[in-house]
DNA sequence: AAACTGACTAATA
DNA sequence: CTATTAGCCAGTT
């Protein structure tokens, strides 16, 4: 596993309390620029592990990526609300306003 | 080994 | 803002 999975575990832990990622960030960060795909696949491999703040890792749109079990979907959503992360009406944060830097 | 699948993104209309 | 199209790669079947 010591290989692209890492990196984007490396870059997800980096994120900072409170901020949230999309996923084409992490793979730009992780060194892979277009990979955005894999970004998602290394995340669902993770299925439980912590440590790493998946839930901070969101889509380009603000929101949250169904995936097969949509109770999960709930989870992260309770878990960023809790990190004073707001979500609007249509379940969705403001990029703009909660979108991590990057490493400023 | 070839084909399918999938927590996606960026560009265009 | 939404909808559509094409592109990307690793893991499964």
């Amino acid at each position: 596993m010591t290989s692209t999975y890492e990196q984007i575990y490396a870059i997800v832990k980096e994120i900072p309390w409170g901020r949230v990622a999309t996923y084409g960030q992490i793979a730009r960060l992780a060194g892979f620029p277009g990979h955005a795909r894999q970004i998602g696949y290394a995340l669902h491999a993770l299925s439980g592990n912590h440590g790493v703040p998946w839930q901070r890792v969101i889509n380009a749109r603000g929101e949250i990526s169904t995936r097969s079990e949509p109770v999960s979907e709930e989870r992260q959503r309770l878990l960023l609300e809790r990190e004073e992360v707001v979500f609007d009406a249509k379940g969705r944060v403001s990029l703009t306003v909660y979108q991590w830097n990057g490493e400023p």
